[in-house]
DNA sequence: TCTGCAATTAGACTAAGTCTAAACTTGTAA
DNA sequence: TTACAAGTTTAGACTTAGTCTAATTGCAGA
């Protein structure tokens, strides 16, 4: 197995992979929480020797979203979340914590719709809501 | 067929019916489109002969959304829409123009998801993207 | 080394939504 | 009727998430 590598993915995507770049793309690769952009800021800026604004965070977010490296996710009002998880997958919510969870493609079962035909469709996304034990 | 009125249904679910109340309630039951909340601003402050201030619009769909009157719609970053549909549905997306159109739930095949026993699942929504033609 | 474009930056700005404190209903009791 | 209390509405200040701008910085190629 070989251990994902954000400099790598970023050249592969076709993103030329800045210092702020590479910290903001292993940070999403290194975590399961769906972090909002300001999480990302605040993680960021403490942990890593590099400098770090606002702006940059936004503006990396929109370039690897466009680059296909991450998802951004929308599960609640008002704002959004990063998923460096870019398989085909859908999201559960816990409903208390806001928590955000990955639930592949493969276990669910998959959705079928009678529609007008006026209706392209592209793909859909199934959320999930509850609560997550533990 | 009995026509939906919205002051006997505010009666209903217990809500005070004012007449701030009345007329957002008349205005998203008369609507498909999900309209945001500065949208049923626009429209209920000019067509309708009752003052209205921003913050009422906020609160009245907040009340509204605890009573069940209606639900609250996120398909975008940085917005929420509201939908008088309160039956079981989900929506597709339009890619394009942003545009939100109810599916029922009969025309789509139920999602069972075979997870983690600690995933507790209340429910799910499904969206739908891709372009409505016409 | 130079040059020029891309990336980053601080901070002003915008948009969506919340909060606050005052004013206004409304239902009920005196 | 009047008067009170509780609930509702209001304008406008405030907050939060995100965008924009104009100035700097950093590199890759000549």
């Amino acid at each position: 197995m070989h251990e994902i590598n954000a400099e790598e993915l970023l050249l592969k995507k076709g993103v030329k992979p800045t210092p702020q770049r590479v910290v903001i793309t292993q940070y999403l690769l290194s975590t399961h929480s769906h972090p909002t952009a300001d999480e990302i800021l605040d993680e960021v800026k403490n942990a890593l020797p590099v400098s770090l604004s606002r702006a940059t965070v936004y503006n990396t977010l929109k370039t690897l979203v466009e680059a296909g490296v991450i998802q951004e996710v929308v599960t609640e009002p008002g704002r959004s979340r990063y998923d460096a998880n870019v398989s085909d997958h859908h999201h559960f919510v816990d409903t208390e914590t806001g928590a955000v969870f990955d639930i592949p493609a493969e276990v669910i079962t998959p959705v079928r719709a009678t529609l007008d035909e006026r209706f392209k469709v592209d793909g859909y996304k199934v959320v999930f809501f509850g609560r997550r034990q533990d």
